[in-house]
DNA sequence: TTTAATAAATGTATAATTTACATTTATTTT
DNA sequence: AAAATAAATGTAAATTATACATTTATTAAA
């Protein structure tokens, strides 16, 4: 496509951003990567990189996501585009930043070596280059709004989960603790949990069940708009 | 700002747009303009330009605001990146929407001719250029959203309004009605409000009673993330 | 085989919030 | 003085949220 009517305007480069969200049972994750070009190249950052001109910007954060992680069909959403002169000290650079959410285990260590890339707690960030710790800042804080309102535990667990484990992923979002009989009772008031006949034992003599999510439930809340905690 | 390192890569358009919601007292409406350049010369549009190369894009936004509204200080929040490839007829432009809030009557009948402008009723918007119809409706969705835990009517409602205008804008933001009894409760009970002594006549033989808002109280209740309705 | 150890599962009473609902009040006009 | 009009106001019932401790299933050790 050329532009052929808008003549004189200044084009800029675009680049897109991805921070991708991981849980391990325990603690919130993002993933970051070795940046692999000048400038600020080997200091950690988010996964990025260029649109191209005959790309829609959601298509380029597709890209990059998959190109980098090997994923694809992966939940994720548009949360800012950073559009500072300055941020970019190499050039005029303006950034959408995507976020997403994975399953921890669904993401090879072969591609995690391959492209340098590093699970870490949210509280265990190191330095990353440019504007980058705002936009996972920012998407700490979209993760908090989402989960209010949309069961997130769906892409960040595994497809069968403890009630310990969900209530751990609650915990973690929130940075907080909540009673385990309300959560319980709250969560599963909501019919979105179906309870299996098979329990976990990895973490004790008695076992605890596992839970599968009722997707027509989660599709059905999601419209209506639910309240979570 | 050159562009020193990043060789080879695809320069794209910028825009920014702009959604601006006003308040009649009645119906929340949307500001359009008649486009000024082809194509789609003439058409119902919403606000906007293009993004300079050394002019950040916040700040695009806000000149395009100011020019064509003559207001400065005014609620704004970035919304969304649309950024398909075939969104804009004419070349690949991609646009940052932002969505602003103002009081309807600070904006001059005389810029409004000037720049061909015209607010909207939301149920009654005129066919737009492009995608910004996605656009309006997804602004619409995002002002609910903030409706939720922001006091918006700040922005929208003259600094002295009554309890039946605030009532009006809340039940035009839902789409909806509520028991003026339970919602007098609710709202005085923040302690957002500080009632005037003074009435407005406008409405009634009895007159109602004059608000204003609180403003160390609506900040203290942003940081906490106050819940509404 | 009994006992000890461990984490999972569960219930209830109280407090807080939300909802439903109709009458009285202040003022102006006739 | 009476009628008309919209504003202002309270209470009871239902729902939801909170605080809090014991019992249960299972395995490993005695």
């Amino acid at each position: 496509m050329k532009n052929t009517v808008y003549k004189n305007t200044d084009k800029i480069l675009l680049a897109v951003d991805c921070i991708i969200f991981g849980f391990d049972g325990k603690d919130l994750k993002a993933l970051l990567v070795k940046r692999a070009i000048e400038p600020e190249i080997g200091k950690w950052s988010l996964m990025g990189g260029f649109v191209k001109e005959n790309e829609s910007v959601d298509a380029a954060a597709t890209r990059v996501l998959s190109l980098q992680t090997g994923l694809s069909e992966i939940y994720m959403e548009q949360l800012y585009c950073f559009g500072d002169v300055e941020r970019d000290t190499a050039g005029r650079v303006v950034s959408i930043v995507y976020f997403a959410l994975i399953k921890i285990d669904d993401y090879s260590k072969d591609l995690m070596k391959e492209h340098h890339a590093k699970w870490f707690s949210l509280d265990m960030l190191p330095t990353v280059v440019f504007d980058h710790r705002k936009m996972i800042d920012l998407s700490i804080l979209r993760l908090q709004e989402k989960v209010v309102s949309h069961p997130i535990g769906f892409e960040l667990l595994p497809a069968k989960f403890t009630l310990q484990q969900l209530q751990a992923l609650y915990e973690a979002v929130y940075n907080t603790t909540f009673d385990n009989r309300n959560f319980t009772k709250k969560i599963l008031s909501l019919g979105l949990l179906v309870k299996l006949n098979e329990k976990d034992k990895g973490s004790s003599k008695k076992g605890s069940f596992l839970y599968e999510f009722n997707h027509d439930q989660y599709r059905q809340l999601n419209k209506e708009g639910l309240r979570f905690l």
